[in-house]
DNA sequence: GTGCGCACGTA
DNA sequence: CGTACGTGCGCACG
């Protein structure tokens, strides 16, 4: 039985928590506008409760501990006295609901939690702190509720949240004594006095802390005190006498029962193992990013002690020694490798790097120990195909590797790819974490968690070199437990002919880089400064006076308080200040502050694009991004620091920017190839729908075509406006669009975007049944499939909350077809990729933007190269319908668009 | 310093 | 009340 902090001579501690008071103090101490989840679930109250809970599991470590909840209003006291606590207001709506997240939450952490019918929390608290104290345990009280001061002994302490949920009194029989003049036990004869207006009890009028202190001291508690009632004279002493009956039912009431009938005892509040896949889904859920990781920072150990650490004896390789190690440790199995260097923006450099072998045998050597033959040796062995290797987050290493001018070969797992396919909606896939999920393994290694890429130090010390080690053997005991899991949802194929080799391709990118145009990238920059600045003066001017455009909040109370425009949409925090709403206020009211404050906006955006270009420019004048490869639920990939996956094209001045993207020196053009459609050849291709396929045999412009047919008219015929419904039907469709969102983009009533609707799906009904499949299939099984068998899970198809499950369902639809689309692009990158290299060719791929790929093209390679793209990409995979490639060149990422 | 919401760019 | 991302800013926490 796990019992982290239990150590010889130490007395174990029990903690109780009183749920309902802290979640009641959590619920006012957080803002609850800034705590919800898109779909708008209250979380304050639930994010605070598990926030204190982090903490005082981390400073306390208690051995054993129990969460008590009240079960209603009713108990014995509301029956004794139906005013006991009838002041309280309703809770407020926000709050409800987030009492059972709570619950859902202790779950998670498999922490017991307890109620009585009949009794509120604070008597369950009493009850096992009596009995946890009598069995020689510490005992620790946690709740804002002041009766459980009663139970402050030598050996139970109160902590009392004095603000806030991270702010917690320790209220010790001193403390008691010093904050509110009375021994602990006292403190129940005091509040009877002077009253709890938090439970609706009245005092004696006239009576406060100091008289009853005073009181009870000199006539040595209550009992004695109200038998001499008669003997206190003055106003005070007549109140009293009038409110007798009153204080007596006060102690009454204000008494806890410890002698509760409970089916658990302390002994079984010891402290369990949680459970890593409950809390990863209910904190996605919740939408809590930020406490996970404080969570699994603070607790890691404790759910992995069962199964114990790594142990690890390795050697710290002495120079010269490489190649005999390797010999015999580096062929007879799987090998794991832990790189311990840095790594960014295409290039790195690695200090040190640890092996552990099948065998058992571990490795660390040091890169600045190596003998000219310890190079050679450990080069040859990195490139041996037939030396299987495993890695976790192989792409930084990668780089750092090919920096040291050494090559990578054998890799047969990525542990972080492996466990990303098979949940790939989960945040981080931390090797510490993975290891103490999937193994039952605390990795135990100081300063987890963070990425070896984030590693500041160079210098090492034995704990490094162990760690490192330790590291490598989880690799490689993960490795082979994922691809267990792995192979029980067909998804090996996927990791080793897709995701790992990508891996490369990707790394390859990164390190090539795009070049710019500098000079053109600082005038782009002055240009838009300029008119910025114009934009805010003539914005002030209009107002009389200077703001801030960048802030919503000021902007809301310009528009709608001082110039009194019509009201937008709501938002969270206020009214909406976004582009579209700001345009049709701008009609309704022709304000020149609205035209100016666009302008602004537009100009600002620019320039910021540019601006965070510019500063990614590398020394050898290109961009390198990062593609982050377990990022994308649906399988896409994600491009960052910066992200040249969203640089604009659809304005003039946006596309400015992409002639900055141009082709490098001793490179003859640039080169663009994409898809056309490819997610409406994807579904038409899966619903084996005849008239969606037809339309794409057809040749002829697909959304005319699509046009055509819904309105029963000559492709000819098609007007404008409805080539842009059903182009707007078409883009929608996998988005899994309603009525009333084509109404709101279109600008159509509800009712004709319903028309819209049927007559499309009545020339195409297969679409529709696919559509339904997709979801009704995905709620039987819990999970979506792409074509190359990606899989999705998505348990909130099964929600009870409508808005969760309707968001689950889109999510469903789009999954695998925006999927299929990432598994086809994926699969054609590495078909170029093969190509080049069996060609010989110079050319080479820079950058993928989800349906698009821009290469730098050698010269005199032009030709070939561009057959060669429309021959790996459009048949990537085969399928009914033909993927469709469009291709342009040119010396810039603009002129080679098309 | 940190986290969050807003706004907005792409496919 | 249409999916999937990343970034920068202002603002309110601590």
């Amino acid at each position: 039985m796990t019992n982290p902090a239990a150590t010889d001579g130490q007395p174990e501690t029990l903690l109780l928590i009183d749920g309902h008071s802290v979640a009641y103090r959590a619920f006012f101490a957080l803002p609850v506008d800034n705590f919800s989840t898109t779909t708008g679930q209250h979380t304050n109250a639930v994010y605070g409760f598990t926030s204190m809970l982090i903490n005082v599991l981390r400073d306390e470590k208690p051995t054993h501990l129990c969460v008590a909840f009240d079960v209603s209003r009713k108990t014995f006291r509301s029956a004794e006295y139906s005013e006991y606590k009838a002041n309280r207001s309703a809770s407020p709506a926000e709050f409800s609901g987030q009492i059972g997240l709570i619950k859902e939450v202790l779950d998670a952490l498999n922490i017991v939690h307890l109620e009585l019918d009949g009794f509120e929390a604070d008597d369950i608290i009493a009850t096992l702190a009596k009995q946890g104290a009598a069995s020689g345990l510490n005992v620790l009280i946690c709740t804002g509720d002041r009766d459980t001061l009663q139970l402050v002994n030598d050996q139970v302490t109160v902590l009392y949240p004095r603000k806030g949920v991270s702010d917690l009194a320790r209220l010790d029989p001193a403390t008691v004594v010093e904050k509110y003049l009375v021994t602990p036990d006292r403190y129940p004869e005091l509040a009877a006095l002077v009253g709890e207006s938090s439970d609706n009890l009245p005092g004696v009028p006239g009576v406060g802390p100091k008289t009853a202190a005073k009181w009870l001291a000199a006539y040595d508690g209550l009992e004695n005190l109200l038998r001499h009632a008669d003997e206190i004279g003055g106003k005070v002493g007549d109140s009293l006498r009038e409110h007798l009956d009153g204080v007596i039912r006060n102690r009454h009431l204000n008494a806890l029962i410890c002698d509760l009938e409970l089916p658990l005892g302390p002994s079984d509040l010891l402290r369990r193992d949680w459970d890593r896949e409950a809390v990863h889904s209910l904190f996605d859920g919740l939408e809590f990013r930020v406490l996970r990781d404080r969570l699994l920072e603070t607790l890691p150990a404790e759910d992995a002690e069962s199964q114990g650490g790594f142990e690890v004896t390795g050697e710290i390789l002495a120079t010269g020694s490489v190649r005999a190690w390797l010999d015999a440790h580096g062929r007879s199995g799987v090998v794991g490798i832990d790189v311990t260097g840095r790594w960014r923006a295409g290039s790195g450099d690695i200090t040190g790097l640890a092996l552990a072998a099948a065998d058992g045998a571990a490795a660390w050597l040091e890169v600045t120990g190596l003998s000219p033959d310890d190079d050679a040796a450990l080069a040859e062995w990195l490139a041996d195909e037939s030396a299987p290797k495993a890695m976790h987050d192989v792409k930084g290493p990668l780089l750092a590797i090919w920096s040291r001018g050494w090559d990578l070969a054998g890799l047969v797992s990525d542990t972080q790819l492996a466990a990303y396919l098979l949940r790939p909606d989960q945040r981080v896939y931390d090797l510490a974490d993975l290891t103490a999920r999937h193994l039952k393994r605390d990795l135990a290694v100081a300063g987890s968690g963070a990425d070896a890429g984030d590693q500041a130090a160079f210098s090492f010390d034995d704990t490094d070199s162990h760690d490192a080690m330790v590291r490598a053997r989880a690799v490689i005991d993960l490795a082979a437990k994922l691809e267990e899991q792995l192979e029980e949802q067909g998804g090996t194929t996927l990791l080793r002919e897709v995701e790992l080799p990508l891996t490369r391709t990707l790394a390859n990118m990164e390190r090539v880089g795009v070049a710019v145009d500098l000079d053109y990238l600082h005038r782009l920059y002055a240009d838009f400064d300029a008119a910025v600045v114009a934009a805010e003066a003539d914005a002030f001017a209009v107002l009389g006076r200077p703001i801030n455009l960048g802030s919503p909040k000021q902007l809301q109370t310009v528009l709608f308080d001082e110039l009194g425009m019509p009201k937008t949409r709501r938002t969270q925090t206020g009214w909406t200040t976004d582009a579209e709403s700001l345009e049709t206020l701008y009609v309704k009211t022709e304000h020149p502050f609205l035209a100016h404050l666009l302008r602004h906006r537009d100009q600002i955006r620019l320039r910021q694009t540019v601006d965070g270009l510019l500063k990614s420019v590398a020394d050898d004048g290109r961009i390198h991004t990062t593609y982050v490869q377990t990022i994308a639920a649906t399988g896409r990939l994600s491009s960052t620091d910066p992200n040249l996956q969203n640089i604009p094209i659809r304005t003039e001045a946006g596309r400015r920017i992409r002639e900055a993207f141009v082709v490098g020196a001793g490179y003859e053009t640039l080169l663009t190839a994409d898809y056309s459609q490819i997610e409406m050849r994807i579904m038409a291709d899966q619903s084996e729908d005849a008239g969606l396929t037809e339309a794409f045999a057809s040749g002829q412009d697909f959304h005319t075509i699509m046009a055509s047919r819904v309105f029963g008219v000559a492709a000819d015929q098609v007007s404008g406006a409805q080539r842009a419904k059903i182009k707007a039907m078409n883009y929608g469709l996998a988005y899994g669009l309603s009525a009333f969102g084509l109404s709101q983009q279109l600008k159509i009533e509800v009712s004709e975007a319903r028309g819209l609707m049927e007559e499309y799906f009545e020339r195409f009904g297969h679409v529709r049944d696919y559509l339904q499949e997709i979801v009704a299939t995905a709620r039987r099984t819990g999970f979506t499939e792409t074509v190359l068998g990606r899989r999705r899970y998505l348990p909130d198809l099964t929600s009870s909350n409508r808005q969760r499950r309707e968001m689950a369902e889109r999510a469903a639809l789009n999954a695998p077809i925006q999927g299929s689309a990432a598994d086809i692009i994926k699969v054609a990158m590495l078909d170029v990729e093969t190509a080049i290299a069996q060609r010989g060719l110079r050319s080479r791929m820079l950058l993928q933007v989800h349906d698009e790929l821009v290469f730098e093209i050698a010269p005199g390679e032009r030709a070939e190269f561009e057959a060669l793209v429309r021959d790996k990409m459009g048949h990537a995979v085969e399928m009914a319908v033909p993927l469709e490639v469009s291709v342009g060149v040119g010396r810039s990422w603009h002129e080679a668009a098309h």
